[in-house]
Order: structure tokens, then sequence, then C-alpha cells
DNA sequence: CAGTTACGTAACCACCTGGTTACCTCCAAC
DNA sequence: GTTGGAGGTAACCAGGTGGTTACGTAACTG
């Protein structure tokens, strides 16, 4: 989880990954939505696949990256540790909107 | 939130983080569970508290420390753009135990 | 007032990061 | 087999990070 924590932590790699969450994307699609070269975003998405955070496969000469969630399902588990802390501060705001219409299966 | 990100990315500051979550402590009470020098603990402690994660107060000569946990809060709710992504696949997961796992595939 | 305790800051150093340009391989097209 | 596009790696450099030792400062203690 510290790999995906570091790798998140970077606004750039961020950008990607948000774009993922719509669904595979080639490298060169990715480097598009960033203000730096190619082998910036190369080694980003080096970052990304040594934290687990994309998949890469082949197609023809292109690489085509996706999302791989489970190391944020691995930093949301870790922030379940203080969910209780602040929301109890939102309890105070308004009763149950906020976040749990999902039952959770954690409580459940 | 990309402060807290960062903030969060270092195991000796996720340990303080831990130990605040079960109450205020002093900087020396946080010193003494890392394996570094004071002055490291003292930086550690500084950028924590410009990524807003935790609160001072000084009490006589101690630096009291309590947690904060709104960037926390901050980082949750970008997870959320993500967390129908592994839901669904716990959601699979269930449902294939529920219906007894008759194949056993791989679980990475 | 002098001494001790608690904790921060300053200066320094090694390593990591994130950008660059130059170069390489791989695949498709001709 | 040569060319061109896609994308990774290598080498390099500036700035950030995280540790250290030395020092400064505020508050309690004698």
């Amino acid at each position: 989880m510290e790999a995906a924590l570091r790798a998140v932590a970077d606004e750039s790699r961020r950008t990607m990954l948000e774009t993922l969450a719509d669904g595979p994307a080639s490298a060169g699609e990715l480097a598009a939505l960033l203000p730096i070269a190619r082998p910036g975003v190369s080694r980003h998405l080096r970052v990304l696949r040594e934290a687990g955070l994309v998949d890469v496969r082949l197609e023809a000469q292109r690489r085509i990256y996706s999302l791989r969630p489970d190391p944020l399902a691995e930093i949301d588990a870790w922030l379940g540790r203080y969910r209780a802390l602040w929301e109890q501060r939102l309890d105070a705001l308004h009763t149950e909107v906020s976040r749990g219409k999902r039952e959770r299966r954690s409580t459940g």
C-alpha cells in the first residue's frame, strides 16, 4: 500500500487514473492528457505498474493500460481506521446522507 | 489533499497518525514510537501540521498533538470515484462464495 | 539565576523524484 | 528490407525528502 500511496500522491498519475476509471487507454492517449514529454509519462506508468494500480496488455505496437483498483481498496481499508473520526463530525451536520447508502459489508 | 497524500505516504507519519487516532499525544511520546532522532520527528510533525492532519496545543513546555481527520476525509472522497470499481469485484466474489464456489480460480 | 526538560530550527548530506533529450526495440506498412 | 509510429529505457540534472548533529528557545525546578 505504501507504493500505491506514493503513486497517487502525484497529480499527473492521479490524472491518468481518473482517465483509466472511464476505461482502458493507450500510453499515447494518457500522454496526451499531460503537459510533459513521453518518457516522463512512461515512467509515471511504470510507477503505476509497480504499485499494481494498472495492468498492461499489448495490442499491436500499442500498450493498452487499464485500472486495477485493488491497491486503492487497500488505501480505503487503511482509511477505515480513521473513518469514524470524521463521520461522527459529519453526523453532526447531516445524519446519514453522506456515504453509506450502500450498506457497509464490513459492518454488516 | 495533495499534501495529505504525500504526508501519509510515509510510514513514520502513518505510525504517528495511528497513535493519535487513540487520542492526543505529546511530541516526545510520538518520538518514542519511532527509531529516528527527535529532529526528524519534529520535521515529520511539521509535515503533518502543514497538511492539516494534526493540531497542536501547548501545555507547559509540551506540545500536545491531536488528529484532525478532515484531510483524510478528502482522500476518502477522492477514493469515492473508484470505489465502485472494487466493490463490484467484491460483489462478484460474494456472489461466487454464496453460490458455493464449485470452481476454484485465482483470487489475485 | 543556573540547570534540566521538551521541542523546534539550521545546516548538512545521501538518496529519491520528476522532468528533460537521445536512443532503442517492436510492429505494421510499404 | 526500409521507413514510420508507438512506447519503453538510459543518462543526466534540478529540486525535494528524510535522516543526522549542533544549536536555540521556552518553561519548570532548585
